[in-house]
DNA sequence: CCGGACTATTGATATAGATTAAGTTAAGAT
DNA sequence: ATCTTAACTTAATCTATATCAATAGTCCGG
């Protein structure tokens, strides 16, 4: 198996030369074929084998699980499942979260291709949260045993999944200093400048993307409303920083932006 | 060099039975003791050296460095010095903080003794943020290219210390949704339950304890103003929940403070 | 193509907690 | 000991964001 681009029918949204990643079919970077291995995976650069070299990718390769992909909506495991994978986004996106005890849900994260799901079950053996499909979208199930019996033998895998979990700690560590000080405007402006880079670590436009969440979702995992989400939105584009249509969403202004965060 | 309790001095602050911990002296169940190895280490069932056997703890033991006391206020690193150990409290408390550019700080975590300081710093090969003692205590210092290396060769070790770093991962998303979506009573309450249980790990008292950190401290961890921190405090004690005095802390109804918490 | 249900926007009002201010207590330093 | 500074408390006011409410737009199944 070559690295062949199998998508084929990768639509570009609008008369842009880059395109915005799209639900079903779009994202060329990485398809939902099942039938990929690690070594020919476009993601390889920042997933798991990064690091690796040919033999031990192949190892990593042989106890990869890739499933059907998901529909939107669908779970990759609920809150209190025994834990057993990890599992990493082919394509699409994921959001994991908690439901309080009155019911309502808040969002704890959202997941982009190449990045790492499920690491929270690993201390208490079950997952944390719940983790569902935002739109149609492909995984890459990782048996945690095998993962580490496989570190075990590849210290270059060790390193790196130890650098993973700690990128983690730390990703979490400055939500937390962005939750306990910044203003809606500046939580806002900064989720939209991380969303930004994570689309362009995989090639994607930093400027124009699909947002693949709800307001609502954005909301919860601020710490605000829908309401104010949305106010804070239409806001910044009168200000002529952002453009929104919907899901649509433009940067005009990174530097105005990236200034709003700083302010802090 | 067998297990005998090197403080001598320990000092019951008032007249009960369990004492408090309390700055320079005391805290028998882990002193200030450089001299002490893992495995005659009081801490060493809730530190690293757990699940590993007695040859595995003397391997342990020749990389862990023991350095001189800490005095309040002393860093154990700062915020963008070169990644280079992880570090477990052994007696004493430590704060972990960023700066903000306006030159705020915010506090974004509390280490008691058996907890392990510095992970965030694995993956970016600095440190996210500056860590300083909150009285006078004492560390293990864990260089982390020789736990690399000895993770390799025990595997205990390896599945020990993914599960410490998975439960650092659990434990920041908790404080996400803690963050978003409690009240700053709420938080409040969580906070007590929090430190109410990691001291019942090391064995002192889950009702009775000295807070080692200011209440400016507790507020930016908890996204709060110090002046909200106190006046929930003092209204906690006029309902009876618990009794403050100064840094000292008696929780009366840590059922009623559970009710508060899952309120939310 | 239509109907119902999510999803988003916008405005009016309420409120939790910030801010400002002032005073009190505690802890180191000389 | 006493002075000085930091830590804490309490109260009055203000404000950012939540809440409530109403409308419009979008998406999906039949």
């Amino acid at each position: 198996m070559s690295s062949v681009d199998t998508t084929g029918d990768s639509r570009t949204t609008q008369g842009d030369s880059i395109p915005l990643q799209a639900s079903v079919p779009a994202l060329k970077i990485c398809p939902h074929n099942v039938n990929i291995s690690c070594a020919s995976c476009r993601l390889n650069e920042l997933c798991l084998p990064i690091a690796l070299n040919k033999s031990e990718i192949h190892q990593l390769d042989e106890i990869v699980e890739r499933n059907r992909p998901y529909k939107k909506g669908d779970h990759l495991y609920r809150q209190s499942d025994e834990f057993k994978s990890v599992y990493a986004v082919r394509s699409g996106s994921f959001k994991s979260y908690v439901l309080s005890d009155n019911g309502q849900g808040r969002v704890t994260g959202f997941f982009l291709p190449g990045e790492i799901i499920g690491m929270d079950g690993i201390a208490s053996k079950q997952y944390a949260n719940s983790t569902a499909a935002l739109e149609h979208s492909s995984i890459c199930e990782i048996p945690f045993s095998q993962l580490e019996r496989l570190s075990h033998e590849l210290p270059n895998l060790q390193h790196h999944f130890f650098a993973i979990m700690g990128n983690e700690i730390a990703k979490d560590q400055q939500i937390h200093t962005l939750l306990s000080s910044y203003t809606a405007e500046e939580r806002t402006a900064s989720f939209l400048l991380g969303l930004s880079s994570r689309y362009s670590r995989v090639s994607l436009s930093p400027t124009r993307f699909l947002l693949p969440m709800t307001r609502s979702d954005i909301g919860e995992y601020l710490g605000l409303t829908v309401e104010t989400v949305s106010r804070i939105f239409t806001g910044l584009q009168k200000k002529g920083l952002i453009e929104v249509n919907n899901r649509e969403i433009e940067l005009l202004d990174i530097n105005a932006l990236r200034a709003i965060v700083s302010t802090s």
